[in-house]
DNA sequence: GCCAACGTTGGC
DNA sequence: GCCAACGTTGGC
């Protein structure tokens, strides 16, 4: 299983909004890297949920792919702020998953203290003018971080394998 | 294929 | 709201 963070603004579309609605497109990805990473995810793996553009932006839970990539839509909707005119529907460039909500954290998991831990320090997360929406986390960046939010890493892999 | 201009991201 | 960093675009 692989490991991934995903970047939301809350102001648009927040953790507790997944909770919500429970399942949820992930759409509107329109950067080659990114879309590429959203490729190589598999149903299953987790994700933490970052909350970028915020007051406190920080992690604030995990999530879990429930779907592969496939087409993300929005690129052939003329009214949609993701249209892409250039997109071939017979090849088209932008993909999407779906995500669900699988444990929030007791609080929101800021960047400084995710700075201070020592296995994200290679992460493209915490560099200077990172802008990557859609990156992978490695097992131990994974863990660390839910150590940090004070959850037990091992149990909720258990708990959230389908 | 270079690179300046532009638009967007995202922390502060 | 500011602005640095970055990706993309398009003229040449």
């Amino acid at each position: 299983m692989s490991h991934w963070l995903l970047k939301s603004e809350p102001d648009v579309f927040g953790y507790p909004d997944l909770e919500r609605v429970g399942r949820e497109p992930w759409n509107g990805v329109r950067n080659y890297q990114a879309r590429n990473f959203l490729r190589q995810m598999m149903v299953g793996d987790l994700c933490l949920f970052y909350h970028s553009r915020s007051k406190a932006p920080g992690i604030a839970g995990v999530a879990r792919i429930t779907r592969a990539a496939h087409t993300d839509d929005l690129q052939f909707d003329p009214a949609s702020a993701y249209f892409d005119p250039i997109s071939d529907p017979q090849q088209p460039r932008w993909s999407m998953v779906e995500v669900e909500a699988v444990q929030a954290f007791p609080e929101v998991l800021t960047l400084d203290t995710i700075r201070a831990l020592p296995e994200w320090e290679t992460s493209p997360l915490t560099r200077k003018g990172a802008r990557l929406s859609v990156l992978p986390v490695t097992a131990e960046q994974f863990g660390a971080a839910l150590t940090a939010a004070g959850l037990n890493a091992v149990g909720l892999e258990r708990a959230a394998r389908p």
